[in-house]
DNA sequence: CCGCGGAGTGTTTTT
DNA sequence: CACTCCGCGG
């Protein structure tokens, strides 16, 4: 069966690939420049041990988002269904398996709770108060960033001390406080049966270091594969590692000029320091390119020149034509960027590029904010990749507390939010009935304690006799979800109302969201799905698609784009301080990272690339100029392809929309003049 | 003890 | 320009 197969792997992959593929004992080190098929090697390779006996249940594919690692399993499926079995998802899912199956051994129960970013912050200020860091005329740092230090020092395995030297010198003065608050956070943790996400790493790694759990993991999952390796951790190459030791088939698979998330504690220290964890191990290069043009390639070309890395060479294109130029575009200011864009998509459009085949990626979500007004005027459907999720807005983690509760009446962190929100409820009196509520039993005995005890005689007391009466409405052993989801949605309806001016947009969201919680069997695998998983970007603020059900646009930050692709990319806000963004100007390191973003961004575009600035800003009311991106401007890209006889389409676009347009239109010049005689100087423009 | 209004502040990327 | 923190009135 195998030798039938072979020279089906031959011919669908170049030598290289092919020899990552077969080469499946022992650790290989995979090299993957951007757009070298390295999905396909996955694929491949998935495919080959099972055709080779290997069982699936034995491989394991770790990915940097369970969609990654839906993709490749799925792809490898359609050559042989029994690749469906293989197991895989991010370092932190598998991790949140395990654990459920073996939290008993490490003295948490296994209807542990998972703390979002949000919870942790939260429970990260509890602790802060309990240790009485805000009671002295101190400016500590504020709870999210609390929790971003403590989160850094536990990724990167350093002190609480090194992070602050690092990237908060300026609040070096607390460091042995924060190292109690590091302390104190992780024994409340343990008390309330809390893990968050780091957490799930910590003790996943904790287990691996028993001999016993090692061997049985190292004998269940023989031969192991890690995507992105240059956007994982300390703790996760501890666990690559580990999980590894024993049979040392691990392949690791990464691109070092490709490293973005430093900021999460990642390091490409584990893909530099692979071939000496594993000595033996065999280093593959994949160096073709079958995505971009060599027009686009040579851009991404000049950048990486710019970057300081061991591995990453020269990329070459393995499409015949050289492709179009790749523009860079100046405009006067965001809406005019916008506008063009927004043109521009929809003109593609109709030339036949489809939507779905254009993206436009950003630094920062809020460089694509007049986009998304330009593209709603003109109807065009598109959906909104990375930065603020829906699932972390304020509406939504209102509802999930109530469901929460149900699922896991001791969490204390979802009863008081559900009570707060109560009118009449305030942080003491939430933490007061909390207490009580801890104290008892059962979530029975809570509901009777709760309503004897306060339902009367408080200006509260309507609101806790609505609550325990839906708590106990829900709470019945198999109920649908998508019924008590509605239940608590008729209970939220007016606090949504009265809490929100854009009650009827978030309503939206919740509607939707009822739509999806319909699909869970049970309450435990939407919560746990929702934290570990959170639902598809794509829930919020799509616009209303057209009649023929066209599929969108793709709006991304660059951050979410990584892996993806398009034939035109739209790569807009290249400002300096925008990208480089400003906060990383000081720290060398940081503006590496910076660097490779761009590299990152440039590298998504298949046949057409759109480099696009604006010169006019604003900062606390006042314009700004803004300035290009150094990473572009001339020292490095821009010179560099001129050196090289390679011109860019660079042209200003400033010019020809000052000459055009109305400035005003009738109605909104008379606001205007209204406001100035009423010397309301709103600012204007 | 709760909630509202005013002033001040600071603005990335995400499993 | 939106969100948070603080101080005051109920």
């Amino acid at each position: 069966m195998l030798s039938e197969r072979v020279p089906d792997f031959k011919k669908s992959l170049n030598p290289s690939q092919f020899a990552a593929v077969i080469t499946t004992d022992g650790p290989v080190l995979v090299i993957a420049g951007a757009g070298s098929g390295k999905t396909r090697v996955i694929e491949y390779r998935v495919l080959y041990l099972v055709e080779n006996k290997v069982s699936p249940g034995s491989i394991l594919l770790l990915t940097f988002t369970r969609s990654a690692a839906r993709e490749m399993i799925s792809r490898a499926s359609r050559h042989d269904p029994r690749c469906k079995d293989v197991e895989g998802g991010t370092f932190h899912s598998f991790a949140y398996r395990q654990l459920k199956r073996y939290a008993k051994r490490i003295g948490f129960s296994e209807s542990f709770s998972l703390l979002d970013e949000g919870d942790a912050g939260e429970a990260v200020h509890r602790c802060s108060v309990k240790l009485g860091f805000f009671e002295k005329e101190r400016r500590l740092p504020k709870k999210e960033t609390l929790r971003a230090i403590i989160s850094m020092s536990i990724n990167k395995g350093t002190s609480v001390g090194e992070v602050l030297k690092k990237d908060y010198p300026h609040f070096l003065e607390f460091s042995a406080d924060l190292e109690r608050l590091r302390r104190e956070y992780a024994a409340y943790k343990i008390a309330k049966n809390y893990l968050d996400y780091d957490d799930l790493l910590v003790y996943l790694r904790l287990l691996l270091e028993k001999e016993e759990i090692r061997d049985r993991l190292s004998r269940k999952y023989k031969y192991i594969m890690v995507d992105e390796y240059q956007d994982t951790n300390r703790l996760q190459g501890d666990i690559a590692y580990l999980l590894s030791e024993d049979r040392r088939n691990i392949m690791a698979v990464g691109d070092d000029a490709q490293s973005i998330y430093g900021f999460r504690g990642a390091s490409h220290e584990n893909i530099m320091e692979f071939p000496k964890r594993f000595a033996e191990c065999a280093i593959i290069k994949l160096e073709e390119n079958y995505r971009s043009t060599q027009a686009i390639l040579d851009v991404a070309n000049a950048v990486l020149e710019n970057m300081k890395n061991k591995y990453s060479k020269c990329l070459v294109s393995a499409r015949k034509q050289a492709g179009e130029k790749p523009e860079l575009l100046f405009f006067k200011d965001s809406h005019e960027e916008a506008e063009w864009i927004a043109h521009t998509i929809k003109t593609q459009r109709d030339e036949g590029v489809p939507l779905a085949h254009q993206a436009v990626l950003f630094r920062s979500q809020y460089l694509s904010i007049p986009l998304q007004a330009e593209l709603s005027r003109r109807n065009i459907p598109f959906e909104v990749f990375g930065g603020l999720k829906f699932y972390e807005t304020a509406h939504v983690k209102d509802v999930m507390s109530h469901l929460k509760i149900v699922a896991n009446p001791k969490d204390e962190l979802a009863w008081n939010r559900v009570l707060t929100m109560i009118d009449g409820i305030g942080p003491r009196t939430a933490e007061h009935i909390c207490g009580e509520i801890l104290a008892s039993a059962s979530l029975s005995e809570v509901l009777d304690a709760v309503l004897r005890k306060h339902t009367s005689g408080h200006r509260y007391s309507g609101g806790l006799t609505r609550l325990s009466s839906l708590i106990k409405g829900i709470h019945k052993e198999g109920f649908p979800v998508g019924e008590q989801f509605g239940l608590v949605l008729d209970y939220y309806m007016p606090l949504l109302k009265d809490r929100f001016d854009d009650w009827h947009l978030r309503l939206n969201d919740l509607e939707t969201l009822r739509q999806v919680a319909a699909r869970y069997a049970s309450l435990e695998e939407l919560l746990e799905d929702f934290t570990i998983e959170p639902p598809e970007r794509g829930v919020w603020r799509v616009e209303p698609s057209t009649p023929y059900e066209e599929k969108p646009l793709t709006l991304s930050t660059i951050h979410s784009a990584k892996g993806l692709e398009w034939e035109c990319v739209f790569l807009m806000g290249l400002m300096d301080g925008v990208l480089p963004v400003a906060f990383s100007l000081d720290h060398e390191d940081e503006m590496e990272e910076e660097q490779r973003l761009f590299y990152v961004g440039v590298t998504r575009a298949k046949t057409r690339l759109v480099m696009s600035l604006h010169h006019e800003g604003f900062r606390g009311g006042i314009t700004q100029f803004n300035k290009m991106s150094r990473f572009v401007d001339v020292p490095n890209v821009l010179s560099k392809l001129s050196a090289k006889g390679i011109p860019m389409r660079v042209e200003d676009r400033h010019k020809e929309f000052e000459r055009g347009a109305p400035l005003y239109d009738k109605d909104s010049l008379l606001q205007r003049v209204i406001d100035l005689m009423e010397k309301k100087d709103g600012g204007g423009e």
